[in-house]
DNA sequence: GACTTCCATGCAACCGGTTGCATGTCAAGT
DNA sequence: ACTTGACATGCAACCGGTTGCATGGAAGTC
């Protein structure tokens, strides 16, 4: 049978230093209202005792958890960890726990666990949320809310700009004398593929580079590798793929085809996931997402403390990270 | 300033159904102990004030808090992701919510982590754990813990048995006649990685193979990278890495070298978390990761249901995925 | 020496639920 | 018609802390 731990109370400390249940709680949060000496005796009893102060009924009579709430489409992305990664080291540095949810990109499940999670946090930080807005709005009234990549006036939000990034990659192509190039999209709803085809079009006219747009469906690896034939057939030199699973795809078409990269081809992908750890090392648009998460539960926890809700639109801009898969044009 | 959501209470139910506070929450917890028309009027008035149960409280009286934690050493590395996808999955068809910790492969941090975990979690699901056994042991003794990939007695535990896999790859390589080969080790405080050594010498030595170990410290790109040098001194031709991530750095090293893959040099990963999306792909050891956060979960739920301690010891065991890393030896 | 001031500590109410037991009611059993 | 029991509901204690206010003693003031 499991030992049923029977915790430790803060009346047997008491009973133990022979002093009430009330300066031991003092003798935690507030021993400067006590005498040293007290503090000290206190303390002693505690320690004997294994006495630890329990957690859920500090939370009920003060009403502060010490948690924050994490919500995320798709852990499984590798967008998402160095996301989940950052924002739980951040909550560490003030002593908060992080309490995770993924929805599976399902709004229903989103919804389900806000509510779930509303109870036991004192914020939350929805990152890439699939609710509507007036689904988020109807949840930041009840709780503190921090957004990544949603940007609705009034909520406090963290934007990656992936705009700039994909600007600078159309540039390092055009120095590089690359004079036609393919725009290997995304899916079409994704706000991120019309973000990054806007850009990159934008760039290329007034840089006078023609763009074609060769659509991979999806934004996986078969998709990029099956896109191959009709890059190579638009007689383009370079290609911007909408992410770098997409581009790791086109890559291995490519080398299939005994089409060498970056001799006969230069290749660029996107959100910088893969391309410190593949080879050969994939040219990529950063993310940003270590920052995002980090800004994000710095931005939360801010809110707590101050108990004011600010406007803030924190714009994280991106950059092309130049690697091995992009040279100067044939 | 931030609208402070003076939540609801029990109290004011009751008093807007003009019944006691104790039939309300029966009405939430019990329905059956109350006549239909009682409950009925009690949530129509429920739902009027927009009443929802304080967790908090009731975790405080009951002691049941509805959320598990789940320790990993770090989220980066993209074995874990899916486990953890998983166990998510797994906790939220019970309706239970998931704490998670991610200890950057600290053990201090995971001591840290584990006791700010146990004041509001039921039980906790360690992920190879860096802890030593007896830190584990005292663990245990305070709440109910289910371990992947440690194998301590009397602890529930699920393993991922690399062994069969690696013994695989051992085989495979074997037959395309090869008679020398590498282990680049990962962390040496890694349950995995001494199971993973075993059965490559157990393997090798059953079938007349010479194995040199080559260290990569940490399991990283970079070691692998780094060890390139080391590998290629033993003489051997081929290797057999900790996990993917290090086998792609050996890759790229290899590939610095002019060594080529497969021609010259024959290589398979472990986990097999990148092999299906980059270039060539990688020869690897399945991982079965998802199942293990399923199954830990599904354990650590059970235990907490029966409140019964079973000393479980699950095996998932594991085989060579062949790609393309890996050809006859010269 | 009497009077204020201040500080350390205790008392008791409170946070928002749950639950064992007592009570009242109504229908069935004899 | 009276007992018995089942059932629905209320009462009050409890979970383990926190905190505003009261109290008592020591130090400071005149």
């Amino acid at each position: 049978m499991i030992k049923r731990t029977k915790g430790v109370t803060i009346s047997q400390v008491a009973d133990a230093a022979g002093v009430a249940r009330s300066s031991v709680s003092r003798a935690f949060t507030r021993p400067d209202m006590l005498s040293p000496e007290t503090v000290t005796r206190i303390m002693k009893a505690a320690e004997a005792l294994g006495y630890v102060p329990n957690h859920t009924a500090r939370a009920l009579s003060t009403g502060r958890h010490g948690n924050v709430g994490l919500i995320v489409p798709d852990i499984a992305n590798p967008f998402f960890p160095p996301l989940i990664q950052a924002a739980q080291l951040e909550a560490d540095r003030s002593d908060f726990c992080i309490f995770l949810g993924n929805t599976e990109e399902n709004p229903t499940q989103e919804d389900k666990l806000v509510g779930r999670f509303a109870g036991q946090v004192e914020g939350l930080v929805l990152a890439s949320s699939r609710l509507s807005d007036e689904r988020i709005r109807a949840h930041a009234n009840l709780l503190p809310l921090v957004l990544i990549n949603r940007d609705i006036d009034g909520i406090p939000r963290v934007l990656i700009d992936s705009g700039s990034g994909v600007r600078e990659a159309v540039e390092h192509l055009a120095r590089l004398g690359h004079r036609r190039i393919v725009y290997v999209s995304g899916p079409s709803n994704s706000w991120s593929n019309k973000q990054r085809r806007t850009a990159i079009k934008a760039a290329a006219s007034k840089l006078d580079i023609v763009v074609e747009t060769v659509p991979a469906v999806l934004a996986s690896y078969n998709s990029g590798r099956n896109a191959v034939s009709a890059i190579l057939a638009t007689g383009a030199t370079a290609a911007v793929a909408f992410d770098d699973l997409t581009a790791q795809g086109v890559l291995a078409g490519l080398s299939e085809k005994r089409v060498s990269v970056p001799g006969d081809f230069s290749l660029i992908g996107c959100d910088d996931v893969l391309g410190a750890v593949t080879y050969p090392a994939l040219t990529s648009v950063s993310n940003r997402s270590t920052e995002a998460g980090r800004v994000a539960v710095s931005l939360l926890l801010d809110m707590l403390q101050s108990r004011a809700i600010r406007d803030v639109r924190y714009v994280l801009e991106t950059h092309l990270v130049v690697r091995n898969t992009t040279a100067a044009a044939r």
